[in-house]
DNA sequence: CCTAAAATATACCGATTGGTATTTTATTTT
DNA sequence: AAAATAAAATACCAATCGGTATATTTTAGG
C-alpha cells in the first residue's frame, strides 16, 4: 500500500461518519479538513473532488456493513441459523450503527435519489448486494430441504420484504430514539421466517 | 386572510418540492427564489430566516399528506375498510407522491436527526399523528367487535410496524423506481391485518 | 385622491463555498 | 548524502452562501 493510499484510506475512515451524519450537502470541504486534520490542498491531492470523497465514504460505509454481516452469518451452517443471525446482526450492532449516524443505504438512498444523482449506482448496486444475499440464503434453505419447496412468494420478494421492514425499524428507532422499534421489526422478520418459510 | 399570509403561503407551496427533494442543506436561498419568482427582501420580509422556511413547509407538506389521508379514511365507516383505504391511499397516491420527492417524513426524518436538530420534534410529531390514527383505528375495530379482542402485540404495535413496512416499501419503490416494492409492503399490511386483526 | 403603512425589490454585507496554482516539506531512488 | 519525485501546506480564486439596510413600489384607509 502506497503512501498515497494510505493517505486516502485515512481520509475516508476519518470522514466516514461526517457523510453519514451530515449527508452530502451538509458536508464540507471545511469539514473534512478538520475531521482529518489535513489541508484542502491534500485532500484534493488525493481525490478530484468532494464527490469522490463522498462516493468513496458510501463504498466504504456499505461495505464495512457488509463485511461485518458476512462475518456474522458466515458462520452459522443451517439457513435457518444464517437468517437468525441476519437479524441479529442489526440487533446487537444498533449502538454501533446509530453513533456512525444510522444506516448508510437509507440514509444515503433518500439523499441521492432526488438532486444527487451522481452516487444512485452506488445506492442501487449496495441494495441489490443486501437482497440477493438474503435470497441467495432463503434458496439454500429450499434446496437443503430446511426451508418449504413452495413459499407463497419469490425468494426475492422475501428478502426484499425484509429489508423494507428493516429499514423502516431503523427510521423508526432512529426517529424516537427508541431500538424497540428496530427489535420490533426484526422481530416481525423472524416470526415470517417461522410461519411462511421454515418447514 | 391578509396579502402577507397570501405571499407566505404562496412561498411555502412554491417551494414545497424544492426542501422535500434537495433538502435543507441541499436548498439556497437562490433556488427559493428563483422557485417563487420573488426577491430575497420579500422571503425576508415574510420569514425570518431559512429554517423557518423549512419547518413551515415541512408542516405543509406532512399536513397535506394527513388532510388527504383524512379524507380518504374519514369515508370509510367499518374499521376494516378504514385500514384498507389507509394503505389503498399509498397506491393510489405513489405517482404523485413520487414527483414530489417521495414521503416528507421519510425525507425529513433522515436529514434531521443528526444534523439538523430544529425540526426534529416536527417530524416526531407527524409520526406520531400518524401511527395514533391507525392506533385508533384498531381499537376502534376492537371495540366494535369487529376486530378480535385479543391481538396479538399492541394496536400501537400494529401501527408502527405498519408504518415501518411502508416507510421501508417507499424507500426500495423510491430507490429502484419500481412502484412493486410499496404494492407489497401494503399487500403485507393487508395480510397482517386479515390474518392477525380482523376476527 | 391623498397619505400612511405594508410589502417587495435593490444593492450590498462578511463569511463560506468548492476548487486551484504554487510553494514547502517528506519520501524515495540513485 | 544528493537529486528526483511525490505529497502536503499555503495562499489564493471567483462564486455563492445566508442575511440585512435601504429604497421603491404596492396596498389599504380616510
Amino acid at each position: 500500500m502506497s503512501k498515497a493510499d494510505l493517505t486516502r484510506q485515512f481520509i475516508i475512515e476519518k470522514t466516514s461518519n461526517l457523510f453519514n451524519k451530515s449527508g452530502y450537502a451538509g458536508t464540507s470541504m471545511t469539514d473534512i479538513t478538520s475531521a482529518t486534520g489535513l489541508t484542502k490542498g491534500s485532500i484534493y491531492g488525493n481525490f478530484k473532488n468532494k464527490e469522490e470523497v463522498a462516493i468513496e465514504v458510501f463504498r466504504y460505509n456499505s461495505g464495512r456493513l457488509a463485511v461485518k454481516m458476512s462475518s456474522a452469518i458466515g458462520s452459522e451452517k443451517s439457513a435457518y441459523n444464517q437468517l437468525v443471525a441476519f437479524t441479529d446482526f442489526y440487533r446487537n450492532n444498533w449502538d454501533s450503527m446509530l453513533e456512525k449516524g444510522g444506516c448508510p443505504l437509507l440514509n444515503s438512498a433518500t439523499e441521492m435519489d432526488d438532486a444527487l444523482p451522481f452516487m444512485k449506482t452506488e445506492v442501487l448496486h449496495s441494495f441489490k448486494g443486501l437482497t440477493e444475499r438474503i435470497t441467495r440464503i432463503i434458496e439454500f434453505g429450499i434446496q437443503q430441504k430446511e426451508f418449504k419447496e413452495n413459499i407463497s412468494i419469490s425468494s426475492a420478494a422475501y428478502a426484499s420484504l425484509f429489508l423494507m421492514l428493516i429499514e423502516g425499524g431503523i427510521l423508526l428507532a432512529k426517529t424516537f430514539e427508541k431500538q424497540d422499534y428496530l427489535n420490533q421489526a426484526l422481530d416481525r422478520v423472524l416470526k415470517i421466517i417461522n410461519d411462511e418459510i421454515v418447514k
